[in-house]
DNA sequence: CTGCTCACG
DNA sequence: ACGTACGTGAGCAGC
């Protein structure tokens, strides 16, 4: 097979790239503009695809100057900075070039071209066929040598151009390749402010060297060529010999053709991953990846993929964050690339290359002998199979563990239950000892699924998931992910035993055991090197606090709330599903009276037709991105009083709403087995270090309205002896604010027990709290809540309704008052903008990359999450450190009640009646102590008691 | 599978 | 000229 170079004229492909994307840029979800990054992709993988290159490499040119500069000061002085979207894109097409796997050729002093015409040359000495890709004409110079050719991208479906010296002869007009220097110097190049002749183009240079053959001989025959072309000719020849120089490509530039090194390799899928993922290239990534990128994918985290620098830096003395605690040696906020933290663990043996020791446990001896030899070690990992995904209709499989890398044993469970609960019976003196610490990932998983057989782990929890998630909160923690990042190795995939999600997917049950013990012995062994890979993370981040306080003694805590679950009223669902579904139906009908026709209301597109162009309500509706009518709430609203059926439709959409996803959704998730509804908090999704619920989320129970409310009736307490205690922190937010900022005005409000807004209205409005008018109150309440959130005066503006003017009037007047909270947000982003990254009371952090973007968008954001953060993820902190106090203290009263709910900062119970006088107090204390606030700042709680949800509120 | 809409803090 | 308040999960329509 011929040998095929293929040499990429980066920046020209990137800029072209950029360019013919102009007018229709790809934007991600963050505002980012990615038209560089796409094409340039596109254009890479299309090549690799449909070329099959059998050497590649990459070009660029350096900053230093090259001779051209120096023997030509205006050389290139033309051009305008490159965009800034343009010049943000340059490492990330680096990171996927080192994805591809290609080596990137650069020399200091000489131009892409430069090193291209001489690779090229060499390379096709050698006998290789040699394609140039680059957009750039001057390239057809190069082809002098008939095995190099010039191969154009298409763009935006344009189809590839490959030209060879015939080709480039018919383009130019021109006879030898030969002359594209010639008629090059004559003409100049506007792109590279080369001059060539004034008044010469691209005709008369063709014209000229037909007949003069070279430049040089059209310079000796100058006094031959008449008329105005004559003079100018004559003028122009120092300017055109000059300009041909500039033009001509450099063959000879110090860099060598090695054959060894531009061999196509395998690519570095994770790095493509990761990459990919940023740019939300969701098809292309498909399409490069296939599968693979949707393996990755398979977890509900999005975007963003955060650093994992290891920084080496030393510590910078004195550093001290907003809360006066040492700060981690400086992390750079830009052009953080994804490398694995060096760790103590040996990185250069791998599963692949590292002889390990998987041994089946499949006798009660063999078990018993398992227990004898891990009761001596402090730390094991521990993993388990299952035959569900919901842990709470999972039936064990086999459990792996592991004690060192390279060995682990599993240990089959029996399909028969009665002689699956023996054989843990086995394993009780391991699973009871205090001393062990069990590392796992994500352990909440396996802890449930032995909590159903009476099973509970006494010794602490080390969570890898967990260890991942405080280190990048950003980032994706897949198993197959951490374990290709970190150990540099691929593990078996599960899809490999059971088939993929879907109706195909099979049951572990029914896989041979061998075939499970490979698989579970590696993940327990994989977990347990990832601990080590991820410890040094943990130090270098500083955020083992959170890590060992926070989240690891939190896992017992979820586990048990979600074991526990809670009843759920069918009958009454069931009857009010009934009054939803008339109501609607109602609302529904009058929508298609008022409208004058049938369609389908609950399609925001048709609807958008219905209202802007057949009813033509005013105002008309934004489009949204995709181009339909925007019909939100906001939008309805403002269309209210121009319709009736408007009313209508906001009822319908409550209702319909209510109706699915709460209503009719509840009842099916009742389990069997106790009749009662198991949430799963996840611990790791929450970028700001709250939790979220799913399956089904009890985070997002309405309360705001009368019909939404009434579904919080459907929550009630286990039995008639049971009522349900609801406890909430009061305005924990704001007294984080307070707390943290030290702002004297609103840390004493606190202190005072005044209502916050009312004290906020009365300094923003001048009076004396007792005069504040409810209005000044909800319009300052709102002020408040924008703050928290880096909000401006546009949103409050169109948050309340009011005119811009006034709502920055109410800012500024605001940041007057509350200075020490203008400060906070001033101190928080420029705190951001050194270290790249922010953080809670305990020292959570989050790492904003964008923080320094001139891209307004894009700094935006990454400045409001800098306000914002540190405040939802210290609350975030104070209730999961209250969670564990609490759980603590009803294990250690003996209670019978239990913690069932969390919802961000409320807590519920289900409570023994007879135990209420002893745990309401037990629970506001340890929420009030749970982390106290600096500066003084009180934290309150409430309780408050029912037979449902609504009524305990 | 994606985008829109809407439920919560 | 840009776009404008943070963090989540779920159901539905429509491609």
């Amino acid at each position: 097979m011929a040998k095929k170079l293929f040499l990429l004229d980066a920046l020209a492909l990137i800029y072209r790239a950029y360019y013919a994307l102009i007018r229709n840029p790809r934007i991600t979800s963050k505002g980012r503009n990615t038209n560089a990054q796409f094409g340039f992709t596109n254009t890479l993988y299309d090549l690799i695809n449909k070329e099959k290159p059998t050497h590649l490499a990459v070009c660029f040119d350096t900053h230093a100057p090259t001779e051209r500069h120096t023997e030509f000061v205006e050389y290139k002085a033309n051009r305008q900075e490159a965009p800034e979207d343009l010049l943000d894109s340059l490492d990330d097409i680096k990171k996927i070039i080192k994805g591809f796997n290609i080596p990137v050729v650069e020399v200091d002093g000489y131009e892409a071209d430069d090193v291209i015409g001489t690779l090229a040359w060499q390379a096709a000495d050698q006998g290789y066929e040699v394609y140039m890709v680059t957009p750039d004409k001057d390239y057809g110079q190069l082809l002098i040598h008939k095995n190099v050719f010039i191969y154009k991208p298409g763009y935006q479906g344009g189809d590839v151009e490959i030209l060879d010296a015939q080709k480039v002869c018919d383009k130019w007009s021109i006879e030898r390749v030969e002359q594209v220097v010639d008629i090059l110097g004559l003409m100049g190049d506007a792109v590279d402010n080369i001059p060539g002749i004034p008044g010469v183009g691209e005709k008369t240079a063709a014209k000229l060297l037909k007949e003069y053959s070279t430049l040089e001989n059209v310079i000796a025959n100058a006094d031959n060529i008449k008329g105005a072309l004559g003079e100018k000719v004559r003028n122009g020849k120092e300017s055109a010999l000059l300009s041909k120089k500039l033009a001509t490509i450099i063959t000879d530039a110090p860099v060598q053709f090695h054959e060894e090194d531009y061999k196509i390799k395998e690519w570095n899928k994770v790095d493509l991953i990761e990459v990919f993922t940023e740019l939300e290239f969701k098809t292309l990534g498909k399409r490069i990846l296939g599968d693979e990128f949707n393996v990755f994918q398979s977890t509900t985290v999005a975007v963003q993929t955060e650093m994992f620098a290891a920084t080496t830096e030393p510590k910078e003395n004195g550093q001290k964050d907003l809360f006066g605690n040492d700060v981690p040696a400086k992390t750079p906020a830009k052009a953080a690339v994804a490398e694995p933290v060096e760790s103590g663990f040996n990185a250069d043996k791998n599963i692949n290359n590292t002889p390990h020791e998987y041994i089946l446990v499949d006798t009660d001896e063999k078990a018993k002998d398992l227990v004898q030899k891990l009761l001596k070690e402090k730390e094991i990992c521990f993993d388990t199979e299952t035959t569900n995904i919901d842990a709470n209709d999972a039936e064990l499989v086999g459990m792996s563990f592991s004690y060192k890398p390279f060995e682990a044993y599993y240990v089959p469970a029996p399909a028969d239950q009665e002689k699956t609960k023996q054989l843990l019976e086995i394993f009780k003196p391991l699973f009871d000892s205090t001393e062990t610490t069990w590392i796992g990932q994500n352990l909440k998983y396996d802890l449930l699924v032995l909590k159903w057989y009476g099973i509970e782990l006494a010794g602490n929890i080390y969570d890898t998931m967990l260890a991942h998630y405080v280190i990048e909160p950003e980032g994706r923690r897949s198993m197959d992910l951490l374990s290709a990042q970190y150990l540099n190795y691929e593990p078996v995939h599960i899809e490999e035993l059971i088939g993929k999600k879907g109706k195909a997917q099979g049951n572990m049950r029914d896989v041979e055991v061998e075939k499970i013990k490979d698989y579970a012995a590696e993940d327990a062994d994989i977990t347990l090197q990832l601990k080590y890979a991820l410890q040094p993370g943990l130090k270098a981040k500083e955020v083992e606090k959170v890590f060992y306080e926070v989240e690891n003694p939190l896992v017992k805590v979820l586990t048990d709330m979600e074991f526990e679950g809670v009843r759920i009223d069918e009958g009454f669902l069931k009857e009010y599903s009934r009054i939803l579904e008339s109501d609607a139906s109602d609302a529904e009908q009058n929508v298609y009276a008022g409208a004058g026709v049938k369609f389908n209301l609950a399609s925001p597109k048709q609807l958008g037709e219905v209202l802007f162009e057949k009813l033509k309500l005013d105002p008309k509706a934004k489009k949204t991105k995709t181009g339909q009518y925007a019909t939100g709430e906001d939008v309805l609203l403002k269309l209210a009083q121009t319709n009736p059926i408007v009313d209508d439709i906001l009822t319908f959409r409550e209702l319909t709403k209510l109706k699915s996803t709460y209503v009719d959704a509840l009842p099916l998730m009742i389990n069997r087995k106790t009749g009662r509804v198991h949430t799963s908090y996840a611990q790791a999704v929450a970028v700001t270090g709250r939790l979220s619920s799913n399956n089904p989320n009890l985070q997002n129970i309405p309360i705001r309205t009368e019909r939404g409310k009434e579904i919080r009736k459907a929550f009630i307490p286990r039995n008639s002896d049971h009522v349900l205690i609801s406890a909430d922190y009061s305005q924990i937010e704001l007294r984080i604010v307070a707390a943290i900022s030290g702002d004297p005005n609103m840390c004493e409000a606190f202190k005072q027990g005044i209502d916050i807004h009312t004290a906020t209205a009365a300094k923003v409005y001048g009076v004396e709290p007792g005069e504040v008018t409810k209005e000044q109150r909800y319009k300052a309440k709102s002020v408040n809540f924008g703050i928290i959130y880096g909000q401006g005066a546009f949103g409050l503006a169109d948050n309340l309704g009011i005119s811009r003017t006034e709502a920055k009037e109410i800012i500024d007047n605001y940041k007057k008052e509350f200075i020490g909270i203008t400060k906070y947000m001033d101190n928080t982003t420029n705190f951001a903008r050194e270290h790249g990254y922010v953080q809670t009371l305990m020292g959570r952090k989050r790492w904003l990359r964008d923080i320094n973007s001139s891209n307004f968008t894009v700094r935006g954001f990454a400045e409001r999450n800098a306000i914002n953060s540190p405040i939802q993820g210290t609350a975030a902190d104070m209730i999961k450190l209250a969670m564990i106090k609490i759980h603590e203290a009803i294990k250690k009263e003996k209670l019978q009640s239990r913690m069932i709910l969390q919802v961000h900062d409320e807590l519920v119970f289900d409570v023994v009646k007879s135990e209420l006088d002893i745990i309401q107090p037990l629970i506001l204390e340890n929420m009030k102590i749970a982390l106290p606030l600096p500066n003084d700042v009180p934290v309150e709680a409430e309780v408050g008691v029912g037979d449902s949800w609504l009524a305990a509120h």
